[in-house]
DNA sequence: GCGGATGGTTATTGACAATAACATTATGCG
DNA sequence: CGCATAATGTTATTGTCAATAACCATCCGC
């Protein structure tokens, strides 16, 4: 009965994304993150100076949304806002963020290696790349 | 900077499923569809004995969330239940459901082309099999 | 016949995203 | 330098999809 849409590219996308996200959700509810969260935390490691806009341009995820989701961070004490100048502010990781963000790091990893290996290994290498170009630059 | 993420397989597919639902949900919307709709017309199709708990474990769509899905549907008169026994209600197309069906159908169709068309060819036969195995059996 | 499973329903909640509007500040061009 | 323009952060609201809990009526198997 499901032939008709298991084939779909698009579908089969959405249904292995849903299920990706629960499980996902599932394992970071456990040190208190939400996905968006934790993919902030995961990539302001990197720069110290990066803004709030340029994290949320990154990220594809729009100035409005980033408010909440900073506000969250900061009031579970995990990022620090300073200001750069009159307009912009950097996002730092405070000590407790830093430990937040290296648990982060080792439920997703260990949650890719999970998903990956489910995948049949002839198809594997072909996902990442092939995902990448629904994105990069639509 | 977002090379960090870019190479994680949950990140890429959160990302591509993201852009791919934006793209397909403006397309639908031209035919006044939203897309969890056009899938519930895209299977129904098939099977004119089809209750509405059998959608939804087919779709993967909760009984409570297949409530209001269905009644918009009834509303624009796309669909109408019939029902089956004192419990159970079938799930028809009407006429104007046919025909808006054709019309999803053709959309979809053409999006999911335009999708695969962005894969470099080496990768493209292997993306359903692998997305397949994400969401088949959990 | 009866107890447990199933179908439909209501109501509520959560996560993520999009849009519009606004005030403030930075920037670049003339 | 001054000023139009762009960028930043913010508030508020909305939409889509999904999950949960509770409820009642009905079907089904023993």
């Amino acid at each position: 009965m499901s032939d008709l849409l298991r084939h779909r590219p698009g579908y089969a996308l959405r249904r292995a994304a849903n299920a990706m996200m629960a499980d996902l959700a599932g394992r970071l509810a456990l040190i208190d993150l939400r996905i968006a969260e934790a993919s902030v935390l995961l990539l302001v490691a990197d720069r110290a100076d990066a803004t709030a806009s340029d994290i949320g341009r990154t990220l594809d995820i729009q100035r409005a949304n980033m408010v909440p989701l900073l506000t969250r961070l900061e009031a579970a004490g995990l990022i620090e806002r300073r200001p750069l100048d009159g307009k912009s502010q950097a996002v730092l990781l405070t000590p407790s963020g830093r430990a937040r963000r290296a648990e982060a790091d080792a439920i997703t990893t260990a949650f890719e290696a999970d998903l990956l290996a489910r995948i049949a290994p002839e198809h594997r290498d072909h996902l990442v790349p092939a995902l990448d170009r629904l994105w990069s630059h639509p």
